[in-house]
DNA sequence: GTCAATAACTTGTTTAAACAAATTTGTAAA
DNA sequence: TTTACAAATTTGTTTAAACAAGTTATTGAC
């Protein structure tokens, strides 16, 4: 539920978009007509209209107009580019989706994994190890690392079912941004061994590490996601930087 | 040389939180300071910051403030994360660059072409391999499809240097967005020959396929990076969704 | 001292207006 | 018809103001 008037213009326009209302190449209506469509400001359809720009749904041209340039990716089984769980994503993509927990333990961060994870020596952490099916088929394996003071009560059920829910529905934590990296390395006996692959095939995974800040500034996650590499894409849409 | 006073703010900021005028986690001065600092307006002060959020520098927070939550990424020899030529990032990062062409020829897109390009069946292009060095290593090998209508007068010597160069400064083109698609896959015996990889260390690539646009909205450019996987490095930011 | 209400301060949203810059359209002269 | 100029249209930038919503500091009653 949209809470704010940019929001849903926001969203209205991008669903128009994406069910070709508006035709690849062509240009939308101009400011002063979408103006009187939404009875809003222009301020306020503007910031709406900045947002399909970061998304890359669209494109502005100063004199012109704003240009659609949205066109449909095609799906493989797993799709990032946002913030979301991986049943969020399996729901979005009309999968099914199963979560085993391989590991729940807790222990506080030594000089080595302060290195890596971002966190403080000695910080109380729940690392949680997990392997995701989509389908019946394990597709990623993931290291998790929870602030312990951040998360209380996390259980390995909750684990198994989702832990942003478990996050955003009963503690009523918001998540705000995730910082992400993306390299290739290579297959470890684990990779092989949880997600079937043999290494004459790949012997290598594609792996995300991410840090994730909830509203209080507080960075309470580091993940390490090890995806089976023929079943990963990553999307992104870059906009050209001032110099 | 910023044209708009947000951007100048907006550097002028990046560039005290790079270098550390402001602590890790500790919050910048309030609106109505800065305001003042800067002599603007709270919207263009607000502008300015909020593409700090979007490059995951800082946070905002209602009620609150804005904390900083800039910590420096451990730069490995390539990193991107912006639209950048490889010769703009080789030298951001203070490294050797060298480009070596394999390639330069043109046709016309076929059927199987267009589905993978996004260009249309029959449209005139430049089709280039270039192989790009990093201090004396070979790292990437790409593949490059120009349009031809829109990139007049391109030669192999100056795919040897920057193409980016000369379509911006002889060509006066602006390069506005680009659709980056990251993959995973098996490297092939043309990437083993000139990346000098041998398959039985890594036997994967770390490909980045993109579509860029030029500020007349057309798509002038596919390309397919294939990145030397112990070298690849893709950073990005994202920030929560509203549903 | 403790607690609750209030005030002050912080960021978030929205509107209105003016001017700048780039492009397209219309008009009039050649 | 072509050209050159002016006008209209489009997006880009900046300022000002008002109110909303969340957090922190202060005040005052007990």
């Amino acid at each position: 539920m949209p809470k704010s008037i940019y929001e849903s213009i926001y969203k209205d326009l991008k669903q128009k978009i994406e069910h070709d209302v508006f035709a690849y190449q062509e240009l939308l209506p101009s400011e002063n007509t979408l103006i009187q469509t939404y009875h809003c400001s222009r301020n306020t359809l503007r910031r709406a209209v900045s947002r399909l720009v970061s998304d890359g749904y669209v494109q502005t041209m100063q004199g012109k107009g704003v240009r659609n340039i949205y066109q449909p990716v095609a799906q493989t089984a797993f799709t990032i580019g946002e913030i979301e769980s991986f049943r969020e994503s399996a729901l979005r993509n009309g999968h099914q989706s199963l979560t085993k927990v391989l590991l729940f333990t807790e222990f506080a961060i030594d000089e080595k994994q302060a290195l890596y994870t971002g966190f403080s020596v000695g910080t109380d952490i729940y690392y949680i190890q997990r392997l995701h099916y989509l389908d019946g088929m394990p597709l990623i394996l993931n290291h998790n690392y929870f602030l312990k003071e951040a998360v209380p009560g996390l259980t390995p059920e909750i684990a198994e079912n989702s832990i942003y829910d478990y996050l955003e529905n009963t503690l009523h934590m918001t998540i705000v941004n995730s910082k992400r990296i993306m390299t290739v390395e290579k297959m470890t006996q684990i990779d092989e061994k949880y997600l079937k692959l043999n290494a004459e095939d790949y012997n290598c995974m594609a792996v995300v590490s991410s840090q994730t800040y909830n509203s209080d500034g507080v960075m309470f996650e580091y993940t390490q996601s090890r995806h089976r590499p023929d079943h990963f894409r990553f999307y992104d849409n870059a906009i050209r930087k001032i110099t």
